[in-house]
DNA sequence: TTTACATATACCAATTATAGTCCAAATGAT
DNA sequence: ATCATTTGGACTATAATTGGTATATGTAAA
């Protein structure tokens, strides 16, 4: 068929597309990750064995693709995303599928702690929310209060995977968009509701309530979805 | 020997995001510990055979992700706690806490199923379910046919955190020591069985009733982890 | 021929790296 | 307490590198 290029080992078809697909498959391997800057147009066309003009083409082609971003000056830069990184996620998760997300675990997890916790946990849960008490004034200082009981929770579950999953999902939280709304939502009225709820539960715990710990796990952050729709 | 590409291989990709990409492994990688001190930014610009200006770009990416703290007249810190990788994690998460974990979130997403998925889902669903029925003789194939169709499920949740983490627990799912035992557990039999519940759950999820879905699910995972203690 | 594409070259403008200098905070030895 | 040294912070002028643009030429297919 086509036997004119001797130089082609490097990519299946020839010319600017060639190069095109050459790059394109690398970038979807992985092989450039994401915003990785891409070898120089001058050390690409040495690479290819092709004049600089035709590597500009095949760019031209994969910015349109939207695979890469050329920046003037410094690079052409990778802008495909194969596997999505914990920054990514953290970006395009909405604080409600974030409350959708822990109102998926955390009244299992509760389960989890009636059954596995020890006394000495259950100590430090107390402790988690006497320091939670403490801040009923400061809507930031409760939110990282309010952040290290639940995560305590998790901890009390014994579970390494379940702790892991609400770490990352505690990281999640405290990265998200929505962090300036927390002074509108967390009033002095809320946070003593919310710590009322956390006592609660605590009391279940400790009665070895399971269905009763769950459910007060469930009804409490029903109530923080509730109040994060509702001023919205 | 030339010492212009002596120092290549430090570093993947040129110039100061090299610098970084090279600090940044060295310290996720706990080369460099909490709270250790770097060396100084004229030694690194001599480590790196680069300019100081280009050491300083570096490490103010650094201090931006949050992996350093630079101290005036002092030195730059790691500020960098080493987390569990997903290795590790994998590592000391056994079975019956995967099962556990699974328990956890599963149920809850099939709810979010039912309210949220649409057709063209529910067909993948549904193609997903036939993959597993053909591989009722191979265990190893009807293993990944039911990772894809609980992977699916996540899926069609619509909740990209929730997708992402039932993504982790996929990997962990695959990594784990028990691979080996699954040859003992998945008899034809049991296979029928799980592929029963699996059309009993989507059934239900067409039918669009969240609690039966919600508690096939649950019945299926407990069923999954009697028969992971059983033969135990 | 015409047409489309690749090559080769030169230059432009934005960005980045280099190699200095000086400053001020922290540190350690005396 | 003092002082010399080391450290990060700030700034500059210069050089090198990079993508952007333009032009002339060559080559192969329509």
């Amino acid at each position: 068929m086509n036997s004119q290029n001797n130089n082609t080992h490097l990519r299946a078809t020839s010319g600017a597309a060639g190069i095109f697909n050459g790059l394109r498959e690398r970038i979807v391997n992985g092989d450039y990750n994401f915003n990785e800057r891409l070898p120089s147009e001058r050390d690409l066309a040495l690479k290819f064995a092709v004049a600089r003009g035709t590597v500009r083409a095949a760019l031209e082609q994969l910015e349109q693709a939207g695979l890469v971003v050329r920046k003037f000056g410094s690079g052409t830069f990778v802008s495909y995303n194969t596997n999505p990184t914990q920054e990514d996620i953290a970006e395009e998760t909405s604080p409600l599928e974030l409350i959708e997300t822990r109102l998926a675990i955390e009244p299992h997890i509760v389960k989890l702690v009636v059954s596995n916790a020890n006394n000495r946990e259950i100590r430090k849960l107390k402790e988690s929310l006497e320091k939670a008490m403490l801040s009923r004034r400061n809507p930031n200082d409760f939110s990282k209060a309010d952040e290290e009981f639940h995560l305590t929770l998790a901890h009390c579950s014994q579970n390494p995977l379940l702790i892991w999953i609400y770490q990352r999902i505690n990281d999640i939280r405290s990265h998200t968009q929505w962090s300036h709304r927390k002074n509108n939502i967390l009033t002095s009225n809320k946070i003593d509701l919310y710590n009322k709820q956390h006592e609660a539960l605590l009391d279940a715990i400790k009665r070895r309530d399971a269905e009763g710990a769950s459910n007060i796990m469930t009804a409490h952050l029903i109530q923080a979805k509730k109040d994060l729709l509702g001023p919205g």
